[in-house]
DNA sequence: TGTACATCAGTGAACGCGCGTTCACTGATGTAC
DNA sequence: TGTACATCAGTGAACGCGCGTTCACTGATGTAC
């Protein structure tokens, strides 16, 4: 890992996994700059590696970036997945305990890392080679099957629950990691409104 | 106006208005490309005028794209104002029809026109220089206000009812327009949903 | 009422650099026989 | 078990262009007297 890391210095004439390499780079820039911030020039020489040695790996920029997206995408939805997993229980108490934990997790990390969470839903001409794992959308829909399961959501909602709860965790993020509105006040508060609001709009009643 | 927006010929050596007209351009290219595609020397071009012209009127190019954002949030907030103004009468119900329209309105915009949409919450290093007329963000605290007023909504939501409603409508707006999830279906249907819950999420019970 | 002059708003040409991308090349690795 | 050769993954140098920005300039406009 220290090879795939470090960068700067290279023992072998092979890299070893340069197409990891720039994605790790690409990860730390993103997280610096952006999007808008990863140059593929930069992401080689922080791999030690001449800036067309890229193309033996990715067919251009847009690939490049594609992968360093799903990158991102995918540590949000390992902090999700965490989040979830410190949830015990299964009950209709756990599970909504449990959603709301994914939907908090998933606007905490926005707010920590606003540039990466630009750059996980960057718009992209490229489709990344595999699907996300994990992916965020999955994990969502589990935890709203666990709700219907357990009685604590009503079924006739499931079908649109996701596309509110996405909106919501969405919304929210954007507007405590964009310059959208003047949104005032403690992210902490806003995330423990907008989890009381998520209930109220899917009518979820935790009764055990 | 046809000075303004012609672009190509002018009569005058002076031009009458050209922050304006680059502005205009600027909204043109927008529409098209998203803020990315803001080119100081298009957007001169455009109006009839070599490139440094531009520099009389704008420090940089990011007061100028700053104008453009600015623009692009006054036409979303008359599309917002326009809806509410369909709604007649005073009552509880009407106030939250209008509350309704005001974000349909929002989300339909930003469907209608994406890159606009994006151009308007783009980040930008510099400030407008007058606050946006209208704005949409005032408009909607009107909308809760009346709400309150007509006892359609509780007052204890009253505090935390913009960032909720304004969550909903960015949020649904991001998924819509961007790239953001596998969130497929009509959008007229996904509207409709958004505004149902977001009668449940602020417990808005229009009883005249 | 006309002239002098400051001021404003354009022009034209060029700079410069960031950055993706190409292309012919060379070093390392693995497989056939 | 060693040698020949294809293949893979790097190197080095350069191209080229999009695009913001600068700078000395000049034409038009308005105001003082």
């Amino acid at each position: 890992m220290d090879i795939l890391s470090s960068g700067s210095s290279r023992s072998s004439y092979h890299h070893g996994d340069l197409a990891a390499a720039l994605v790790a780079a690409g990860l730390r820039r993103a997280r610096e700059r952006g999007p808008e911030g990863i140059v593929l020039r930069e992401l080689a020489a922080s791999a030690g590696v001449v800036p067309s040695a890229a193309y033996r790996h990715f067919p251009d920029r847009a690939h490049l970036v594609a992968a360093i997206a799903q990158a991102a995408r995918e540590r949000l939805a390992n902090a999700m997945a965490e989040a979830a997993a410190t949830v015990e229980g299964d009950g209709g108490t756990a599970a909504a305990r449990r959603f709301g934990a994914i939907g908090g997790a998933y606007v905490r990390w926005a707010i920590g890392e606003p540039r990466l969470y630009a750059t996980a839903f960057t718009p992209v001409d490229a489709m990344p080679p595999r699907p996300d794992e994990p992916n965020a959308w999955t994990i969502l829909n589990v935890a709203l099957d666990e709700l219907v399961a357990t009685g604590a959501m009503p079924t006739e909602l499931r079908a649109e629950a996701p596309m509110i709860a996405w909106t919501m965790v969405h919304g929210l993020a954007g507007l405590l990691t964009g310059a959208a509105m003047p949104v005032a006040g403690d992210p902490d508060d806003a995330i423990v409104g907008m989890q009381a609001a998520v209930l109220r709009a899917l009518e979820i009643h935790a009764a055990e």
